[in-house]
RNA sequence: GACCCCAUCGUCUAGUCAGGUCCAGGACAUCAGGUUUUCAUCCUGAAAACAGGGGUUCGAAUCCCCUUGGGGUCGCCA
């Protein structure tokens, strides 16, 4: 009785490199529902496009995953997920389980095979278009006689296998959040259920998967809303049970569009064919050629992000990876994606992944296409940020700088962790530290002034300038006992009382401009004390070196 | 184009299923003030929506119909 009851999801992504925010809400939403019920969440893997599925760096998704928190009880083994008594769960090692039901089907009646090529049947669809009629297939092969059939199949002649679908009126989903939603009997036409080069399509294999591997639920996008009516009749072909149905809504980008892992793709091309480039130094000719040749052909991601770099342009930040380099928090994403297409009610709106599982259920998704709003994104991932103890904050950093960042860990345990503290206040996300404090980084020497109208402000303008300020100062900093940021503080607030009527700003501006080159930094004591007495110094002799160049441009 | 789905501030949404307490609430973004050693925060305030039209009803954001708009699908991709 459990055993039949039991509630089971699964999300099964193609391993086509990261995941993007599309299939990570979809599988929080598989994750949550199985949790919140006590049952089971199963990561299946569709790869029986041959074309496309290729080398073990396509499973990046699995990271993907299991950064949000989304683990899964079965599914392909990784760091403590996975496992389980369904299996396999790569589509590409149960061709034979495919092979027996499909075999059966034949036998019966039930599906037959197709000889027509690929080109062929481009040939009519085109034909169809012309005339402004829908295309379906014409189940030419379906009157070949088993004579013709059996000298076609000893010439080895490719074929694929259709589904012969029976001949309703219409075919009713009931679906957990649209309700019925009824397609025509003649929308569906015989359509592949077994490829020529014997995959199965994935219509027959996320039937038989699911059928097979005790799916009760499946979530999943809107797009297959109609797929599901042919899954529908292929489990009524092979008797299997029908599992509970819902499709969710699509997210979109902010500019209507949706969503799609090809955006990054598409942005290249776009930018590409703009400017009429015929090659790149980033992309080898025969890659170039290929990528060219189809549009449906996507560049590997590190290969696109080469290009980018290259062309020069930002591609959208669609995978989760995407959002974890941006610094992004996981449960910010949860929280962020569970929005997306769900709410709890009632003006809540934060809330982490406890809370969804506790409070998950279908009455509550949103019927209608959301956006993906990264400013309110942005606002989470602050809030967050901000609601961190500092010691959180700072191994958080640690971990972001220990992968994109390890540069910065040579400023060394102490100083890293002054580093942290006075960042927090001042970021959005775990990526911001790094890339408005390189300074930190920087040869003494090697400081650029920034020439800006607020950088000479700060060091040429006022009645006592920044640079005098400077001069003076020096030898306050030199003696400065214990180069902490309490004394610093006490020794530049007593020089700011005495030398500029108190007001701080006066000497903190012209300070932060000599040592980091520009009038933005984390606080001014906080930035002194992680560059270091002599630092600070040389700093500031190599800021009043510049004087006259700082001085003169305009 | 055909078929299907959807429709509250610019955006995410609450309210819709069980019509009145909603001249519509929250959040993000925007704008205006304020706090602050810079940036970022933070505080206060403002502007901002029931797509349009017809019904049903004493009464409609809520129910029905049409129009319009948005989205999806139309592969030997998944």
């Amino acid at each position: 009785m459990t055993e039949t009851t039991e509630i089971r999801t699964r999300f099964a992504p193609s391993p086509s490199g990261h995941l993007h925010v599309g299939g990570a809400r979809t599988a929080l939403f598989c994750w949550a529902y199985a949790r919140r019920h006590g049952g089971r969440f199963v990561l299946r893997i569709e790869d029986t496009d041959q074309k496309r599925s290729s080398d073990a760096a396509s499973m990046a998704f699995l990271e993907d995953l299991k950064w949000l928190g989304i683990e899964w009880d079965e599914g392909p083994e990784y760091e403590g997920c996975g496992g389980g008594h369904h299996g396999p769960y790569f589509q590409s090692q149960r061709v034979d389980i495919y092979n027996r039901y499909l075999d059966q089907l034949i036998a019966e009646g039930k599906a037959y095979r197709a000889f027509e090529t690929a080109e062929e049947l481009e040939a009519a669809r085109a034909k169809a278009r012309e005339a402004k009629t829908d295309y379906r297939y014409d189940r030419a092969a379906l009157k070949l006689d088993d004579a013709t059939i059996e000298t076609y199949l000893s010439e080895n002649r490719p074929h694929v296998v259709r589904l012969r679908t029976p001949d309703v009126d219409e075919i009713v989903i009931h679906d957990e959040l649209l309700g019925d939603v009824t397609v025509g009997g003649d929308e569906i036409d015989d359509f592949v259920i077994r490829k020529a080069d014997g995959y199965p399509t994935y219509h027959f294999a996320v039937v038989v998967d699911d059928e097979l591997m005790g799916i009760t639920h499946v979530l999943r996008g809107q797009e297959h809303l109609k797929n599901t009516a042919r899954h529908m009749l292929i489990q009524d072909a092979l008797g299997f049970r029908r599992p509970q149905y819902l499709h969710m809504s699509l997210t979109m980008n902010v500019d209507g569009s949706k969503m799609s892992k090809r955006d990054k793709d598409k942005a290249l091309r776009r930018f590409v064919k703009d400017r009429n480039l015929t090659a790149s130094e980033s992309v080898d000719a025969k890659t170039w050629q290929w990528w060219h040749s189809e549009k449906d052909n996507q560049l590997d991601l590190d290969v696109a992000e080469k290009l980018a770099a290259e062309l020069g342009i930002h591609l959208p930040e669609i995978n989760v990876d995407d959002f974890r380099r941006a610094g992004y928090l996981p449960e910010v994403m949860v929280n962020f994606l569970a929005l997306l297409g769900w709410s709890p009610g009632g003006d809540v709106e934060k809330f982490d992944a406890d809370f969804l599982v506790e409070n998950f259920n279908f009455e509550r998704m949103i019927k209608s296409p959301s956006k993906f709003d990264r400013d309110k994104l942005m606002a989470f991932n602050l809030d967050a940020l901000q609601a961190m103890d500092a010691e959180e904050f700072h191994r958080r950093l640690r971990e972001h700088a220990e992968r994109y960042h390890p540069e910065y860990l040579e400023l060394g345990e102490d100083r890293f962790r002054l580093f942290a503290e006075c960042n927090q206040a001042r970021s959005k996300t775990l990526e911001d530290p790094f890339i408005s404090c390189r300074f930190f980084l920087v040869d003494d020497d090697a400081i650029c002034y920034q020439s800006t109208k607020t950088v000479r402000k700060a060091l040429v303008k006022g009645e006592v300038s920044g640079f005098a300020h400077l001069e003076n100062m020096k030898p306050v900093l030199a003696e400065v006992g214990d180069w902490s940021v309490s004394l610093l503080e006490q020794a530049v607030e007593q020089y700011a009382q005495e030398n500029a009527g108190g007001n701080l700003g006066k000497v903190a501006q012209p300070l932060r401009v000599a040592v980091t080159g520009g009038t933005v930094s984390p606080g001014i004591f906080e930035t002194l004390a992680i560059l270091g007495r002599e630092s600070v110094l040389s700093r500031i002799d190599h800021c009043l070196s510049q004087r006259e160049t700082i001085a003169a441009t305009k």
